[in-house]
DNA sequence: CTGGATCCGCAGCGATACTG
DNA sequence: CAGTATCGCTGCGGATCCAG
């Protein structure tokens, strides 16, 4: 056994830096959807979108209030990325307290519309896969 | 300090399980839609349907072959979700060397469809998206 | 009140070796 | 060929404290 760990650690950084590269190609390839999909694809996006279209203009803590079990920070970084992409305006306003509020831009809102046909597909077939489901789990 | 390594632990086992009931509680309620989303918004089931909606019938390694970068493991662990769920089919032919044919069920087609109506609009706005990312790097 | 900064546990994924 | 078993790491997300 003439391996060293020294050389155990290069060789598996330069297995990462391959990791790195081939998935920089996935992502620039392939389909947009995948790209869309990492957006509201994560755990909390959705409910963030679907309350501000629900509810026009909210506020931080109003938001957090409605999505049951999210933490603040979470909703942050939630928040921040769908502002980044341009789904959500955000205003603060310098006051004392202060006070933010979030709503739909434009873009939001386009996107909700398709989320909410992706809804009613989803409500439409839930009962067909939950069967599917107790049906494969009894087996 | 009278606390001792194990009261915290006891604190901590007990934090975890409320946090189990209301994730339970959470999944029960609310739409269905982060229910199918969970299906298909992880990282590699989309392109499991995409794929196996532009070739019909797939067998394990071909399926692998078209989505790169995925593991063996993965592929399994992907394909026995969305087979438990009633949207892909598996066909396992008990012959040597053993050869299984995966093709999406009606019910994965119609999923299948709302995935590309999906992609439309992404394709559509993908533009907007890049450059509300810029306007906010640059800010 | 809004949210930035930091610490850290744990699930999820990848790599690897093994089986029918 | 199509998996299963095991293990180690990484990064997500929750908790907590702090700032404006």
């Amino acid at each position: 056994m003439g391996v060293t760990k020294a050389e155990d650690q290069r060789v598996r950084i330069q297995k990462k830096i391959e990791k790195v590269l081939t998935a920089r190609q996935e992502e620039e390839q392939c389909c947009p959807v995948k790209d869309i999909l990492a957006r509201f694809g994560d755990k909390w996006s959705i409910y963030a979108i679907l309350m501000l279209g629900k509810h026009e203009t909210l506020r931080f803590n109003e938001l957090k209030g409605l999505i049951a079990g999210i933490s603040q920070r979470m909703l942050t970084v939630t928040l921040r990325a769908l502002e980044e992409d341009g789904l959500v305006n955000r205003n603060s306003f310098p006051e004392i307290p202060p006070r933010v509020e979030y709503s739909l831009t434009s873009l939001g809102q386009s996107l909700l519309l398709q989320l909410l046909k992706l809804a009613d597909w989803a409500k439409l077939n839930i009962h067909q896969i939950l069967e599917a489901r107790e049906r494969y789990n009894k087996k």
